[in-house]
DNA sequence: CTATATATGCTCAATTTGAGTATAATTGGA
DNA sequence: TCCAATTATACTCAAATTGAGCATATATAG
């Protein structure tokens, strides 16, 4: 009934430490791509159509065997297809079809395959990170050539456009900064030609990437990888509002201060203390344990825990994050 | 790198009438599947290699050839390659890996192939209706028999467990009901054996699937199509809450009432009439065209419109429902 | 003219937010 | 020893939002 395809699996694992949300890579040595020892790539496994009964125990086996690690949260985030993902696909070659899982890990038990390293995601998405305030990456560079981009398009109606994206997507003109949004600003840096994938589509090979590649923002992932990452984040940004995800990430006890942390690190930007430990503690999702943290620096934390059944309860336990509007139900 | 699969695109296309949300289905006529007169399927097409340069462009492709259908907003749902999902592949042979999307239309225009109706989402998922209260369904067999079902499981802690998932998913015990948990509640039902698909996993074939059907809840579909449809009703839920996606089921111009109707019917449940205008209005979603509804029946209404520049001022323009907490930003 | 039906304006208490101030319990030096 | 720095936690208070109504306006059917 159609054709055949390549199908394979990729995993973006993601940690926090500390203050960063880091993702799993893997050296890249893509056949075909633009690889050098700058080039990461997200782990890819097979998905066994024997062995695999479902696509979400196919990722955590190999996962597992290829680091290590063991995960409690996955989820599937989205199916890369499009023709031009791939070169070999593009020309004409197998067309390889990608099914992407987000996973979330506690803490970073990097065993095994030495190939593998966390990165900071800020170090990939320079421009998601707000926690100190506007990145100066976006008002420096971003802004500038997005809106020079802007203004090459043919039509008076096509710039127009343009400019109106790039002022949602970036929270200009009044507009509110979403942390959600993080697709949309990939792909609009990626239209203008901003990162350095996006040189690859439009002429494999021609320039010299190493020395382009100095010019763009980010550091440079294979194929659709980067693109990957930001559909993960996004994802996830958006999850935390709803879905106790957060403790996925955070050791079994932890003080109010570093699920705050965690929070921000993942939502990209800071919160106001003595609101978020409010709505923790409303919310009902954590109670404290009697021990403290022993702590250098400061009076010491109470250590809490995850309430698990606090799933019964309420329908839609996030940490929280502004938010969504609200109606009455008669 | 990893064997070869057969990739289809599924569509779950969905529209409103009056006041009962729609899909899109087409006469079953899987081979190897249990397929009758009542049996009905989502419209199905290829994911042709060469031409289709992104599956979406795919989906739209063959949908319009298929049922004139041209639909402005799609979104990638789920990739479907679970082993069991189709009985060819659980019986060795070619392993078919399903990318649903979905689509909203406008309204039903349906031309073309006569093989294609539309059904009301609430007669393949009865018990999502709450619109006037919880539905008898869900009192006179669901509870019971998943109450029974729980009981059957062989630990202690699987019964607690079980009765635990029911308590959530249907909003028992204090739990509220949640819209949006569509999936879990045809999980629910699906490993309780509640829904007729069900059977066809265990033993396809065994039992006289007529029969059977009768006592099952609602109509049955071909292969996880019933599945898609669930998992396509729980993201539309979610999504009309923070993305103004309404308005692609909705004539240009409406008035207030029916943009309510159209959201309880996909939501499931009533609004509070003033609130919910209070907060379209204030959310300004709409602006009113001066003219006026001619109906009957009552004080005319006024007609409004979409405000597509809404998009740019707010950063989570839904038209609401109970939602997610909120933290302040510092 | 009345009953009925719908639209729309307005009120009001309860709750939730946003943004602080105040106070408590530590550690590391001056 | 006592002060500065640092972090935790309690509490306040105005503004905004929500939940639940009541009241009034404008139609139609008889």
């Amino acid at each position: 009934m159609e054709t055949s395809f390549s199908v394979g699996l990729n995993a973006v694992i993601v940690a926090v430490t500390g203050e960063s949300p880091r993702v799993l890579t893997v050296q890249a040595a893509q056949p075909g791509s633009v690889a050098d020892s700058e080039t990461v790539a997200l782990p890819f496994g097979p998905l066994d159509p024997i062995s695999g009964r479902t696509m979400e125990r196919g990722v955590r086996g190999w996962v597992r065997e290829q680091t290590g690690l063991e995960f409690g949260y996955v989820e599937q985030l989205y199916t890369f297809g499009d023709r031009d993902r791939d070169p070999v696909g593009r020309d004409g070659g197998p067309r390889v079809l990608s099914v992407a899982y987000l996973a979330l890990v506690r803490e970073e038990v990097l065993a095994g395959n030495c190939r593998a390293q966390w990165l900071d995601c800020y170090d990939l998405l320079q421009w998601e990170d707000w926690r100190s305030g506007r990145p100066k990456v976006v008002d420096e560079r971003i802004i500038p050539e997005l809106t020079a981009w802007a203004r090459l398009a043919s039509t008076r109606s096509k710039r127009a456009t343009r400019k109106e994206r790039v002022a949602i997507a970036f929270g200009l003109d009044g507009a509110e900064w979403d942390g959600e949004k993080v697709l949309e600003r990939y792909e609009l840096l990626y239209e203008a030609g901003l990162v350095c994938e996006a040189m690859r589509e439009v002429d494999p090979g021609t320039q010299p990437p190493r020395e382009r590649a100095r010019h763009e923002l980010g550091r440079c992932m294979v194929l659709d990888h980067r693109r990957m990452l930001a559909t993960a984040l996004g994802r996830l940004r958006g999850k935390i509002k709803y879905r106790p995800v957060v403790f996925e990430l955070l050791a079994p006890t932890f003080t109010l201060l570093q699920l705050q942390r965690v929070v921000e690190a993942l939502a990209g930007v800071r919160l106001h203390k003595q609101n978020f430990r409010r709505l923790v503690d409303k919310g009902g999702l954590v109670e404290g344990t009697g021990s403290l943290d022993e702590y250098t620096g400061g009076r010491p934390a109470e250590l809490f825990r995850f309430r698990r059944d606090v799933l019964r309860e309420r329908s839609a336990p996030g940490v929280g994050l502004p938010g969504g509007t609200q109606v009455s139900r008669v």
